[in-house]
DNA sequence: CATGAATGAGGCTTCATTCAT
DNA sequence: AATGAATGAAGCCTCATTCAT
């Protein structure tokens, strides 16, 4: 019955898509570990041999899930930008901190869920090269923020923006990681009276004028 | 006694811990997916009932894997009680980075490979709150130390010694956790620099006597 | 349509039915000791996979097993109701007798097999609790049968139908016990003289209009 | 260290005897599957090791422990002799019945957890053939008792006493068996009324002088 | 004699993958 | 294209047994 062409490429788009999206979710949901194939047919609503239509096996959908998460939490970032003049430095910080929060709690388990797999691993890796993305985009997003407040003098000359953008989102992305790992009962205090510690802190390292 | 046999008959004295450590290795060598019980005997050299003498399942060794690392920072930290009131509280928080930077490089990749196994996890949730131990035991031991040197006038009153304790940690947990997930390429740096930097970031937010 | 290749491809048009039936023969002629998935698979000709495809697991397939014989004595019983006032009650009882012999031949090595494991007992019993079924089934049968006699005058009215049914079964269930457990050699005359007896004794302590 | 006899035969009679109790309790309290040298050993206060020392294999231990239980409620049903004449035929039957029931309680767990093991079970046959014991010995006692009271004029000269007493023993044995098996709750009344009954039904069909 | 760590065969079960339909 | 029964390799774990101490 094989006419022309080896693979149709676009055999029934939806199914496609919804594997992709199953897989997404499940690893997400429950881990590497109970990622099966029976498992994504089930949710998805097909038999374990559709999977083999739309995928040469399980690594290749694995696969194009991990280009499902080259994450953009620099695109949220880039129009802090806007920001910059505007309000307070510690106001900015703190509403940086929320995203960030907001963002890693997603990302995160998806994240811990690749780095358990040393093939799901090493493809997310080369994936996320080729598209140049990567987790110092959001660093450099703060940090292009941060230094254009410097150059309005609402920063300090001698502050490094660099680190202080990598200290913000690192206080984020730990917390959030802690959350998946531990649990919620694990993290002190809600989310945004930490959004605002951090930002405090921050702020008080970097900004002019502050006097102790 | 005999000389020259096949195998060397003491070849690791202590079993449990040779156990331990190859688990370990091929945890960080490989991730949790390839961590078969078959693998861990063969590397070990010894058969895969012996695993099962010394540890009650697979989980258990996982468990006590992820507490070879724990002793390490926790002395570090201990340890800091003594240097109160002297060198500066910059030096002391970037000794604190460094230790903690060594210990999350053993730490993470272990931490990474059990987050992705629901079970897992399970598992090592229950016996981190068996043993009272968590993530926030580290943050505790640096928060008591920037306590006393808050009695001691040389931390800003005001200053949070918990969230500057939490920040520190955090920027270490984040730089090893991108570490072991992209590569060593993937931070930028060395990690002596980043320790420096980071306590002189969070120094500058919470020592008394900082003007800017 | 390969034609004479090694496996051939219909050897078993039902493979539940074919393990199954392998299983209990197994069961019956090793014991339950001996009766590994392996062993099953590979006597139905399937590989041990298969029989997963079937049943959840290994007890839900002994389960199945038990359930084999039950059919067979129940139809056997439910037609008694059609008997009544036909024939003699002794013949009757002789016939039910003998219905249960053979019943009971297939049924007991596997309740033996069973009955030696604590796990797949209890998995047994709560599976015929939940099926309603159970060993008083065929006592009922019988007693409703007589009793039906009773209301004829053919069975004395002081009679217990229960217990006349109680012991007819019951002497059929021991001597296939027996026989499972000491070898034929170790019961004595043949069945349908056994099954004569037991008729000819139960029959004179119920039936009415009878002297000595 | 070898002096001069291989062997040691009574090593340590004491553990060689506690060795025989605990497996045979275990067997009886857990089944055959659940009987491993290693719970046989830790219940028995020593090292799996030291069972060696005792029996040759656990095949052998087992074995001795089949001998254990070759059962003698014969005995107890050759007393039934002096009471030839006395009382009446039924109240003797009730008291075997009783007497059945209690013995069969014991001695059925054992039974099931042999049958299960199908060496044990060769082993078990070939000791009970050996000790000329064996289930037709109760039968065989209880036929005595009949056939003496049928000299004296108390059983119809027309019944059959071998039948009569397989019946007694039966109902009890199959009781027993399903209680095992079912659980208590399986069987209907009490064991009193049980014995009661059954001996009512076997005297009724074999008593002289009996109208209906 | 007694110990218990170590063995290796084997038990049950799951999984990614294939193939006849 | 889609199905789902079937596969066989592999995973975790248990067990009777041995052997150095």
């Amino acid at each position: 019955m094989i006419t022309a062409a080896g693979r149709s490429p676009s055999t029934h788009p939806d199914l496609r898509q919804a594997l992709l999206e199953t897989a997404e979710r499940l690893l997400r949901e429950r881990g590497a570990r109970a990622l099966t194939t029976r498992e994504i047919a089930r949710e998805a609503g097909c038999s374990e041999g559709a999977l083999y239509v739309h995928f040469r096996d399980k690594q290749a959908l694995l696969s194009a899930v991990c280009e499902l998460w080259i994450p953009d939490l620099a695109v949220t970032l880039g129009s802090m930008v806007e920001r910059v003049g505007s309000a307070t430095v510690r106001e900015n910080l703190e509403e940086i901190a929320g995203a960030a929060l907001r963002a890693y709690d997603g990302l995160v388990p998806s994240l811990q869920a690749i780095a358990g797999d040393a093939d799901l691993l090493r493809h997310h890796r080369a994936a996320m090269q080729a598209a140049g993305k990567g987790p110092q985009r959001g660093v450099h997003a703060i940090a292009a923020y941060l230094a254009a407040e410097q150059r309005l003098g609402r920063v300090r000359a001698g502050a490094d923006p660099e680190m202080a953008a990598n200290l913000l989102l690192a206080a984020c992305f730990t917390r959030c990681s802690v959350r998946a790992h531990f649990g919620a009962d694990a993290v002190p205090v809600d989310d945004a009276a930490y959004a605002a510690g951090v930002a405090s802190l921050v702020s008080r390292a970097i900004e002019a004028g502050v006097t102790t």
